[in-house]
RNA sequence: AAAGUAAGACGGAUGGUCGCGGCUGCAGAUGCAGACGAGGAAAGUCCGGGCUUCACAGGGCAGGAUGCCGGAUAACGUCCGGUGGAGGCGACUCUAAGGAAAGUGCAACAGAAAACACACCGCCAUGCAGUGCAUGGUAAGGUUGAAAAGGCGGGGUAAGAGCCCACCGCUCAGACGGUAACGCCUGAGGCAGUGUAAACCCCAUCCGAAGCAAGACCAGACAAAAGCGACAGAUUGGCCCGAUCUGCUUUAGGUAGGUCGCUUGAGGUUGCCGGCAACGGCAAUCCUAGAUAGAUGAUCAUCCGAGACAUAACCCGGCUUACAGUCUUACUUUCAGA
RNA sequence: AGGCCCAUAGCCAAACGGUAAGGCAGCGGACUCUGACUCCGUCAUUCUCAAGGUUCGAAUCCUUGUGGGCCUG
């Protein structure tokens, strides 16, 4: 990812959580908070509820994949963690990508959005 | 052909585009190219071992595990071969399978009696009285139960009883075969000590403790207050003795970056030799993930039977459990044909 | 990585290897004009999370698994 790192200590994940400002939607749960960085950060959650390893490692690969191919698309200087509920075990690629797109839109950190996503 | 038994292999395929991990080469902030990149169970964590650190001055008591015999192995609760037992027509499968005459406990209900046996209904004898009572003998028959102190047949007797005899079982002794478990044969005893040890236990064998967040090194941060105390504390792990060492505890504050360990190993493949086999020996050949919030994915096309279970985290040997389906080999039984 | 515990009716739960207590809730009845309180009765039905085993007999003992919770670093 060119212009993203990933989220890594837990006190990161908890200052992002302690912001509060979270959207959901079926799937997913976003949480976005400024970092006062050039560039974005990503965390990525999938609780021990919605599956074995193997299901949970997916799930974290289709969200890295996801935001991967969007990545021109997000406003930088943002930490978002993006929580997966356990509706989303079992779906595409595409399902996670929209979804995902659909929160970012709905957060106002995409550029573009209204063009773009049609 | 059908049904089955055993052993083993595979776990969507091919190509394009984008993307990830460490490695090598080129270039040198960045990037480009190359080959490589999860499993049979990577899982559960049920055992065993390596490795590392601690203790090495040991001893005792506890505690845990295993449990027919022989072998394999680094080791094992694993594997191989055999013995006994159970199941199946069979191929074959299963088997925690030492000790109940060292001791303790337990055996509900039912039943006369549940463990130095006993005597309710019976059977027999004697006495009294008149169809019952008392005393004695007896354990063949009846009832209960999961289990009733050998089984069955004959002799014997007042009635009976291993009281006597044959066969079977059991115990003991001896011979033979086998490394052994054990098998088999002969003789004797004359039947005693029911079951339970995945109840306590006894016997034999084994076990020091912790775990890669082990541990080693580099860099860096904080280093303040209170309390306890040589009759204490630590090494020390469940306890005691012994030995060695000298601080320890709590609160507050602060750091949790990097390198090594980290993948060449009881390693894989092939051939030959030894062994019934597990396995071992020799030779040749191959290098085949090493991440550190944690890499295998997405998408498109074609094909089919439409793809199960499940993602390494120090490493190996096993066990157990999950698994859509596909294939191979050997063998058994039944049916049909020659 | 290492270790410990639990699972019994809808809920809370007890039970030396010998017929699975008790309370709440539910259902039926009594009391009352009606309801509450109170009293009486009933409710585990192929059976103590599942599958095997030991035993004459297992909720209990052993093995394996499933689900849940907790502790240490």
């Amino acid at each position: 990812m060119k212009f993203s790192e990933s989220l890594k200590k837990n006190s990161d994940f908890q200052a992002v959580y302690g912001e509060k400002n979270s959207l959901a939607n079926r799937s997913l749960v976003m949480y976005v908070r400024k970092n006062g960085l050039e560039k974005n950060r990503l965390g990525i959650s999938v609780s021990k509820k919605v599956g074995n390893s193997v299901v949970r490692h997916r799930i974290t690969r289709l969200i890295r994949e996801s935001y991967r191919l969007n990545e021109h698309r997000f406003l930088p200087g943002y930490d978002f963690v993006v929580v997966a509920r356990i509706y989303s075990k079992g779906k595409s690629q595409r399902e996670i990508e929209s979804s995902l797109l659909h929160l970012a839109g709905l957060h106002k950190i995409t550029v573009n959005y209204e063009k773009d996503f049609d």
